[in-house]
RNA sequence: GCCCCGUUCGUCUAGCGGCCCAGGACGCUGGCCUCUCACGCCGGAAGCACGGGUUCGAAUCCCGUACGGGGUACCA
């Protein structure tokens, strides 16, 4: 395919979600597969709802997630603006040309009236009946004169309406189903109908990717493009493909009502973003038969339209985080110490700048933790012990409970008056000592021997390998900390 | 109500008429490894919604039914 050019275009209103950001990475993705163009475009028409504070996190998503777009906001492009509240002059003028084709007319009446003629009727079919489609103009003039404004409608075609849609193959619906429906308020404000296609008119957008929700807004979109491609306002009606919802809890559709929706909610718990938009690809799409975990790289290099499933995908936490822990490992220590060094500064592990002392205590410690956390958050825990001032040091009371009892004390006790004689302070004399001291001359099981030590030395049962965070803690804190538990 | 979409292990999926008495992953579970945790390794339970067709042969094609979802706005 060539001059592939697709757009992404969130409504500013709240905060990003997990189905944004599959929808984007599907649109990124096929933009990238094909060399074509992305565009990233905002959709603030309603005024009651879009804020700046949502717009500002939009781009700070797609900016997380590594997602960049070819043309929108603080990039521009040639079609600009890119934001649709910047853009009602050019609303106004293809409102008033598809009026004088008559593609549109003026509607007078009210929700009231509508719903009362088919109740009158005993149609099956809601929505808007077409009674103003050939109005009587002394019945115009009285409305008028008592004030009324119309909405524009649409003039829906008579027969049917077939596209063949990229996920779900051919769709027809027949246009007796489809009522006639409103371009802009009757103040004037242009809506969605008008807006949406317009824009990807006229941006040249070839190929629509969207959730299912707007599969039924489809055919009320295509007469629109063929009328503004008869008007010369577009060249091309878009291809079109429906991408299935990410459900949530339930069987619901994932909501921004539900916590889990949140995507900054997953940045602020140190997931990689390519982590989550692995787990995300996976939600309607396989890169391979026995295989799921990928590079974006390499989903661009696969990515196929064409594979999208068409059924709804529940959003599973656990997996997503199993998805994750796999791009951990694929990361050097040194990437994950600078991506995990947020996270430590915001909990006041360390300093923010880092001092020289801990920078390099940070670069031995590393190596520990970083193939034993799963986010990047847990790098906190983990690390605290090291860098945490003698002063404020505290075991954890429930860990303590549990194995500082009077058999732990012994032991430690035992460990510290053995660790007192060592003459070198390393890993493996460390080691040599305390296993022959505890496991072979006590008699007692290795979980047993170091687990009391262990919480002592640093305040938890759950730490990096024991004589390894001991000579990193070095002699004389480490002795004391041992000391500490025996009072 | 009407229109449209969907239905393979608990979950995400592979499968596009014979390779499938259905493969992988997460989760669950038994075991191994082991100084905790995490990782890793070996094994197990678990699924084609139902009913009719078409065909020598169907998870795969067709038609019903059931169930789930979306739409039916001067929201997007």
């Amino acid at each position: 395919m060539n001059n592939v050019r697709v757009r992404f275009c969130p409504s500013p209103t709240g905060s990003p979600h997990v189905g944004f950001a599959r929808t984007a990475l599907y649109n990124w993705a096929f933009a990238r597969h094909h060399g074509g163009t992305f565009v990233f475009r905002i959709e603030d028409t309603d005024k009651e709802r879009s804020t700046e504070e949502s717009y500002d996190a939009m781009l700070g998503a797609m900016r997380w997630l590594g997602l960049d777009w070819d043309e929108g906001p603080e990039v521009g492009g040639p079609h600009g603006p890119y934001r649709q509240s910047e853009r009602g002059d050019l609303y106004r003028d293809v409102l008033e040309r598809l009026a004088a084709s008559s593609y549109t007319y003026d509607c007078f009446c009210t929700t009231e009236e509508v719903d009362a003629r088919r109740k009158a009727s005993g149609s099956k079919v809601m929505g808007y009946d077409g009674f103003c489609r050939d109005l009587d103009p002394a019945q115009r003039a009285a409305w008028e004169a008592e004030g009324r404004k119309p909405v524009v409608r649409f003039r829906m075609p008579d027969g049917s309406v077939t596209w063949t849609d990229l996920v779900r193959g051919d769709i027809t619906f027949e246009t007796q189903f489809v009522p006639d429906f409103a371009l802009c308020r009757a103040n004037g404000d242009p809506l969605y109908t008008l807006v949406n296609p317009v824009d990807d008119a006229l941006m040249g957008i070839t190929h629509v990717l969207r959730g299912e929700d707007l599969l039924s807004s489809t055919p009320r979109q295509i007469p629109l493009h063929q009328a503004l491609v008869d008007l010369g306002i577009g060249t091309v009606v878009p291809e079109f493909g429906h991408l299935p919802f990410v459900m949530g809890e339930g069987n619901k559709k994932l909501s921004k009502r539900d916590p889990e929706s949140h995507l900054f909610l997953y940045r602020d718990q140190g997931f990689l973003p390519e982590g989550l938009l692995n787990y995300l690809a996976l939600l309607g799409w396989s890169i391979a038969a026995d295989r799921d975990i990928f590079t974006l790289e390499e989903m661009v290099e696969a990515f196929d339209i064409k594979d999208v499933n068409p059924n709804p995908a529940r959003f599973d936490l656990k997996k997503a985080e199993a998805i994750n822990t796999a791009h951990m490992r694929l990361l050097p220590v040194e990437e994950i110490t600078d991506r995990a060094l947020p996270f430590l500064k915001a909990a006041g592990v360390v300093s923010d700048p880092v001092g020289d002392a801990d920078a390099e205590l940070l670069e031995q410690a590393m190596p520990l933790v970083a193939e034993r956390i799963n986010k990047l958050v847990e790098a906190v825990d983990m690390l605290g012990f090291l860098f945490v001032a003698d002063a404020d040091f505290a075991v954890d009371a429930a860990d303590a409970d549990k194995l500082l009892n009077d058999d732990g004390r012994a032991v430690v006790r035992r460990a510290l008056l053995k660790l007192e004689t060592l003459t070198e302070w390393s890993t493996a004399a460390i080691q040599d000592a305390l296993q022959a001291e505890l496991v072979e001359a006590m008699g007692i099981k290795p979980r047993n021997a170091f687990g009391p030590v262990r919480v002592a030395v640093t305040g938890r049962r759950v730490s990096p390998p024991l004589f390894e965070s001991m000579e990193l803690l070095g002699r004389e804190r480490s002795l004391a900390r041992l000391q500490s538990v025996l009072v």
